[in-house]
DNA sequence: GTAACGTATCAGCCCATGGTGACATCAGTC
DNA sequence: GACTGATGTCACCATGGGCTGATACGTTAC
């Protein structure tokens, strides 16, 4: 949750879900510099969101299951909320 | 996203997918103070993940489709970069 | 009416986080 | 070997955010 807190990161992978990129790219499409870019990917990769491609250049990919399950975690919430807001009891207060 | 960064709120908005409390409730089951919980739950309402119900006490609850809308738009990102991976098409460096 | 309780706001402190530039290391090219 | 570019790390600073205690206001109970 807190790796996708931050405004460049969740841009950063809105940007991966679209393609592998690598740093050189990113840098063209958020204009955000080298150096903090690599804090955030460490972040993302350390948050297990995304991984490193060698290839020519380092590029970096978005990690669908990882992505997925905050999605599936949340949408488990929603749906638990769902449930129990129709079974309209409240727990009482001291 | 922000909303959901501190572990605090996250913590709040899973008690209240299981059932809708007042501020007497939440200050038990985290054991964080008042008005510490208000200001949460402030960020919380005015980012509209839950409302208010107000009661003999004021109850805050979940609203589920404000979750599943932030779920549906990670799982939408994870979709994405399922398809994209499988074209395995890389974006040439400059 | 008074006291207690529920609730939100305010002001302040302190730590965490985001951004920066310098720098180090590695790999590739000439 | 010298140079360049890619990449990550380090140290620092500014800002943002979390937490706290005091306080204000409205409601309820006696």
């Amino acid at each position: 949750m807190k790796a996708l807190a931050d405004p460049l990161r969740m841009q950063i992978v809105t940007l991966l879900a679209a393609e592998s990129l690598c740093v050189c790219h990113l840098v063209e499409e958020t204009g955000a510099k080298q150096t903090n870019l690599s804090n955030h990917l460490r972040l993302l990769r350390q948050a297990g969101l995304v991984e490193t491609e060698p290839w020519r250049f380092l590029y970096y990919k978005l990690r669908p299951a990882a992505l997925e399950a905050v999605a599936a975690h949340l949408g488990g919430l929603a749906d638990t909320a769902r449930t129990t807001a129709e079974s309209a009891r409240k727990r009482p207060c001291p």
